[in-house]
DNA sequence: CATGAATGAGACTTCATTCAT
DNA sequence: TATGAATGAAGTCTCATTCAT
């Protein structure tokens, strides 16, 4: 065997792309893990030995991806720049995640909050980091005049990424693919409406 | 019984309260019709004479409260007021429909407007006209100058809803139940946060 | 229809009897619910209506015959006979119930010691019970001096039970039905060997 | 490795030691192979090296122990005692073979001697040829004057073994550990109520 | 000998829906 | 209208066994 620890990975890796897939298809709940194990080309056991269940399939995917956001939007944070750069990074490095996986994004959008509703509530903790970050970057541009201190920091976060969502929900409920025009006016639009208002 | 028709009337609209208080805790697809008519109190099969599947429940549901809002947002919008004061009367529809039935409100965001598989294709015209008015008003207050030019107003529109949604979003996974002064606040910040920005 | 509440009860008892073929035939574990279904010809569903799992199957089979059992103890008990007499009485009771329905005696003995060892214990009070009431009677036999004092009652009555349980296992290891001539000197046998010794 | 050939013997003999614990706390068909591997701290597929089942797993087990009980019998019974004697070496060596690894017998009994349709079918051979013995050594006690003629020497040994496995059933379910005293007396509770009676 | 990833048939259980009363 | 027993398809998960290394 070549590399015996990395083939083990490999296909751990194929079935949660194919899961990706198959849940964007159709949905967490309408998915069987037969499905997932097809569209990954293995046999429908190996799901098993990897995952303890499609639930732990679809929490895997998101932690992941989650953890990969709250990298993004630290290191946004961590810049010396204005804090409109730095909402304007966040807004970027999402719109760009979509652009690469859309079916990942979409994923994580339409069933995690659903999840977060049926099952557990684990993953309600590390998104509700992320509002805390954004959170943190208006309330510190309040500090510094920037923003004004009207809105409540928690607030503006949730606006900012509620406005996010929106525009990802809204693609995704589209049965052709977003243009790259279109991607691009979003990611300055969110912010300039964010930032500036109507 | 005094009036026969009536009790049939009044069991249908028990099977509705029912199903949103059963489809708020577990969801929809870890609901039974089972659980719906024991919460009901009715029996079984009644569940089935009164709506043909499981979906169809959730579907009245929604069209029920999906005409009341678009016809609030209609008449909002038929006022001789201020395009922020139209956004404004929305949002406070919304947000009181929130504070009159929570479960209701969480049922029709979690199953229905985020379920890009399911439920909100299959509602898709509805809730687009809802999106489309919205804009209509941002879009005939630009034309007033009431509001900037340089959003575009489907995009307005998106973010506005937006916005009202993450804020009842974040509610529904709160733990406990949301204070008066927070529900005015919200009406507040959600309108003076999209017209004005931070 | 008829009599609604009877045809209920008589659907769960077809499952019942047919449980009790279909487990003698093949033992617990490898029996299968569908085995049962079809042997009682009704819905794979049914089952699951009326019982909780597969093994409630077994538990209540063993409960139902249990609880004749120990009725049968306690009337023998009651009788104002020779210890000996009751003892026989018991016996007879046992071995009559072989005869009359060998399967159900045959699950009871096969699959009850095992599955008290895998699942709960519930069975073993129940069990213990029976046990008791025999030690009460040959404890009582010896003060009335119709037994000897030298053998600890709760061991007489695991040697009377032990040899009553050895007779029916080994009929069911035999291929062919027990003939009647063997069912009744089995009845003097147990009593006289457990009374005199060898 | 100083001893290869005897390290290989070794792994066998801990995976069978460790599918007697296994088996004996969960019960031959709710143990999984994967359990007997951990247990016995080896490979999953190390099992299927030694054993061509999970079946056979058991059977030599049984095997194993079964022959060093047969062995004990016609050791008992060459001996020039008398035939008390021999039941009672006979029964010293169950119990004390109980006393030494009651794990083994709890799984022997439990699984094999009392499973008609499984276990106890495929070695009724070797169970019957201990029955047999048993038998023999009664039917030559009585030739003797020893025993009385009255009780069939086949139906005197199931009476004896019965006694002896119901001691040990009655142990088995026990939660505390047997005390010696315990073991001691029942050695002589059997012997003397089996040739005495009450 | 030893490992443990990979396979896939099989069984339990659930539950939406139907239907006889 | 109202009931709840009856149906059976569907899907999750398990686990004995195989096999490549």
């Amino acid at each position: 065997m070549a590399a015996p620890g990395q083939a083990a990975t490999e296909k751990r890796r194929l079935i949660l792309d194919a899961a990706v897939r198959v849940f964007a298809r159709h949905g967490f709940h309408t998915s069987r893990v037969a499905d997932i194990a097809d569209e990954a080309g293995v046999a429908y056991g190996l799901v098993y030995h990897y995952f303890s269940s499609k639930e732990q399939v679809l929490d895997t995917l998101f932690q992941e991806r989650w953890d990969l956001m709250l990298q993004a939007i630290a290191e946004a944070d961590a810049q010396h720049s204005a804090p409109r750069d730095k909402l304007q990074a966040i807004a970027d490095f999402i719109i760009d995640s979509y652009r690469y996986d859309p079916d990942l994004m979409k994923v994580i959008i339409v069933e995690v909050t659903r999840a977060a509703n049926t099952f557990g509530r684990t993953h309600l903790v590390r998104i509700r980091e992320a509002y805390d970050q954004i959170a943190g970057i208006v309330e510190r541009g309040q500090a510094a005049s920037a923003f004004r201190a009207e809105i409540d920091p928690p607030f503006a976060a949730l606006a900012f990424y509620g406005l996010v969502e929106q525009v990802l929900t809204s693609w995704i409920f589209e049965t052709e693919p977003v243009g790259e025009a279109e991607l691009e006016r979003a990611k300055y639009l969110i912010v300039e409406l964010t930032c500036r208002g109507l």
